[in-house]
DNA sequence: CTCAAACTAATAGCAATACTATCTTTTTTA
DNA sequence: TAAAAAAGATAGTATTGCTATTAGTTTGAG
């Protein structure tokens, strides 16, 4: 028994909703392998038309360009990280308890089997993890933002800045600290595993580093 | 009277020096120009090239490819900053008055004047704030990485680890704390620029915000 | 039903990018 | 002053990023 995880992602995010079709799906799942193996800059339309079997024209039919397809994939993550803190916030009243489960989902996997969605978890966090931040960091940042299409990342951080509020209602900064937050989850963990000076993290707390690290970090900072 | 600043960037980002040429110095120059005003994704070396009056092959013989090139811009901002440190906190003695120098040194544009360069330093902050993590997030990290090319910028971390360290010897996490402040004063000042939401930034505190909140931020974490 | 409109897929092709190779000329320096 | 090194000129290749055209397939109005 499944039930479908559908999104609003921003329609202006794609051509024609891969959503919609047996091949629009494939080039989501398909694409998520593809940029994991390959890393975003070698990642081509090309190689995933020929992976999926089908042309590259027909990929092009459904996203305007691979920045796109990574925009769709990483707005998905936003869409799926704001659905999982509701999911699991919503019997837990302390505020406490809240902001280090909202730290547990951010640096962790995301669960696998949630939803009716095969997309490989593995692969999608080494994405986020790795090529998120090339979304906005394009010189053409000022016209896709205009097209609404990082609603879901702000909504995100509100969502993140009320219950930081809740904790502490006269911190000043928590859009800046969720933002934070949410990046450096990110790139800690790269760090951890590719430049370790840039951490403190050794082999015995590799693990568990950012979680703890962040941890620390958010209580200090909202006292 | 000038003197010429001229740092030990690792020799495996560049095949030829560009230092010590007329054309290689052309080359960071107006590279910097160019990245800035294209975005790195546009940006190309037959650009360059047309730009400063030379052949694409020419600027091949410099650098393997375009990521090369702004690594070694990269490397030298991590070797300024180190010595910017040095300079600005050597007779500086209380740990407090260093580590706001350190917070402001990175939330502005760099000096002007400091050496013979005539590096545009508002055109290699925007670099540095657009695309600096460009040079870490590539599929080929261990093989880079490995050829020591990051080493300025865990020398910096080393060294405000150490300062923080003097602040409260008991801060577990000092090397992960730089990393973070340091990419964080990056994206917080992009955040401010492009995507405010992201952030508690408005018209009036623009200009300090990115300082200020990271100043609250590292002393609350210090403690 | 059926025939045209609309949608989808396949093929081809083009311009730009990311290089490499070669050969000539100029500059350096031993 | 000869030879080594650097720069310039020219050409060429494979890949990337994207578009145009055509062929086939589905849909739905009469």
């Amino acid at each position: 028994m499944e039930f479908k995880l559908s999104f609003p992602i921003n329609e202006s995010v794609y051509i024609k909703n891969p959503d919609h079709s047996d091949i629009g799906r494939k080039i989501i799942k398909h694409g998520i392998d593809l940029i994991n193996e390959l890393g975003f800059e070698h990642f081509t339309f090309k190689k995933l038309a020929i992976e999926i079997g089908t042309t590259e024209a027909t990929v092009y039919r459904y996203f305007e360009n691979k920045h796109r397809l990574l925009l769709y994939i990483i707005s998905w993550y936003w869409f799926y990280l704001d659905y999982l803190m509701d999911y699991r916030l919503q019997n837990m009243h302390d505020p406490k308890k809240q902001l280090e489960e909202i730290i547990q989902i951010l640096t962790h996997e995301l669960p696998e089997s949630s939803g009716g969605l095969d997309y490989n978890k593995k692969y999608l966090n080494n994405i986020v993890v790795a090529e998120s931040s090339k979304v906005y960091l394009v010189k053409e940042i000022e016209s896709i933002n205009q097209e609404g299409v990082f609603k879901a990342y702000k909504d995100l951080c509100r969502k993140m800045a009320t219950v930081m509020l809740a904790y502490n209602p006269t911190y000043k900064y928590p859009h800046s600290l969720s933002s934070t937050i949410v990046e450096t989850a990110h790139y800690q963990q790269y760090f951890v595993q590719y430049l370790p000076r840039l951490t403190d993290a050794n082999d015995a707390n590799k693990k568990e580093y950012a979680n703890v690290y962040l941890t620390d970090l958010l209580f200090k900072v909202l006292g």
